[in-house]
DNA sequence: CGACATATTGATCGACTTCAAGTGTAGTGG
DNA sequence: CCACTACACTTGAAGTCGATCAATATGTCG
């Protein structure tokens, strides 16, 4: 259950036997939900955070007017409302953008562990701080780069982020966002996202159909993103 | 030294003594530091994180044709790289957008600190899930606001951060930003927040000259803005 | 005073939006 | 097996918000 967390902890440090038990202990039953079922909402104050463990969700923010924004994606292995752990309310919901698998960890739980296990705690309290570290660059993307570039941006960063819990084969991975939820993401309209994606094609830098992306040319895809892949901390460093 | 991460902490939970002793006892010395001044490097790997006693800092990226994308700002009581105790490189820079007054903790320390006191360490956390609270909070509006509301939501937000730390005195705060530096906040050019700029003093929203801003009607810049709260965590909440 | 950054204004440009059709394609029920 | 529906994708045309370029104030600090 908690296989794709450990794999990405673990790329970044040490993580005892001791440790992923406790961890695996704090694991609730898993459960199945389909695709637009919202697993936090804005406004609640949830008593458990939730871990994703297979599929794709998104930090949905509305507006006045109906506008929606995400501001972040979650992959199998992501805690994706850890932070509800320790703020009062959620100022966003969180949605299933595809059918997901989740399981639960109990607040109360959470704070036993970060008692017992300082080690671990400082690992979870490292995801939210990455977690943040991408909303950075997306901000960058959205302020100084083009739509084609933050598009290819986010296109790396969702390879390597899949690469390291192991769902990328073939340099293909499942992305089964609409180009109208891709459009909330980026910030754009779905018409221009439609455009953007064509010329990505077009370039020969990726094949993207249906929910699944295979990079074609990965050097080319980067230089257009002027991705750097520094801020996803994929090298170790003892906590 | 630590009065105003104090504040910011006791208006949302509880701090003890002990706790607020182990805290002040980390603390360096004060240095100041020059407008200008880099205080943490891009690529760097520090060791010790900065607390912000006075002054005005901005978590600054570089892009390859030199547009610059300023991704978080920084206000007395804040520690400005509390993340680079726990992840291996900065993936930006952090300047001091004016003169600074600033202290240091050792990541050593803060690791023992992680050991002997998890209530804080949970409070330490907090503080940098609310600044990725304030990352998602600009992704919407770089996303799907107009740039007045934009630059409307960034003067709400920086009254109510300043005014936990008692920064606010007769409506009025200090922002010392340049309209070419604000750019660089907003995603904007230069030119268009100037702009910008004007139409709030039109409508008889904020006065703003020099680097100090006083609000003149709150009620119509919130709604201006649409401006909401709760993701700054202002609200007591036991961790 | 001289020098240099910052603010302001006007004119033109362009990336992205909006509006409006039209084209798949998958699911549903008769 | 074929209507019928629903939704995602695609394309074209026109519009707009904010960018860019360029010139002129207005500080402000040695």
């Amino acid at each position: 259950m908690i296989e794709r967390l450990l794999l990405k902890l673990r790329l970044r440090d040490r993580v005892s036997e001791q440790e992923a038990a406790a961890l695996a202990e704090l694991m609730q039953p898993m459960r199945r939900i389909p695709a637009g079922a919202e697993i936090a909402v804005q406004g609640a104050h949830p008593q458990e955070s939730t871990l994703l463990i297979r599929g794709l969700t998104g930090r949905v923010h509305i507006l006045r007017d109906g506008e929606r924004q995400i501001s972040g994606l979650h992959v199998a292995g992501d805690f994706v409302d850890l932070h509800s752990f320790l703020l009062a309310r959620m100022d966003h919901s969180v949605v299933a953008l595809s059918a997901c698998t989740i399981s639960a960890a109990r607040h109360e739980d959470l704070r036993r562990l970060t008692a017992d296990h300082p080690h671990l705690t400082r690992m979870l309290w490292s995801t939210t701080l990455i977690d943040a570290a991408i909303h950075r660059q997306w901000l960058v993307g959205m302020g100084r780069k083009s739509a084609l570039a933050q598009t290819a941006h986010l296109i790396c960063e969702q390879y390597a982020r899949l690469k390291v819990v192991d769902l990328v084969e073939r340099e293909t991975f499942q992305f089964p966002l609409s180009q109208g939820a891709l459009a909330d993401v980026l910030g754009l309209s779905a018409v221009h996202v439609n455009r953007v994606v064509q010329e990505l094609r077009a370039e020969g830098l990726v094949r993207w159909r249906s929910g699944e992306v295979e990079i074609l040319d990965w050097p080319r895809l980067t230089g257009l993103a002027q991705f750097d892949p520094t801020y996803l901390q994929l090298e170790r460093h003892a906590l």
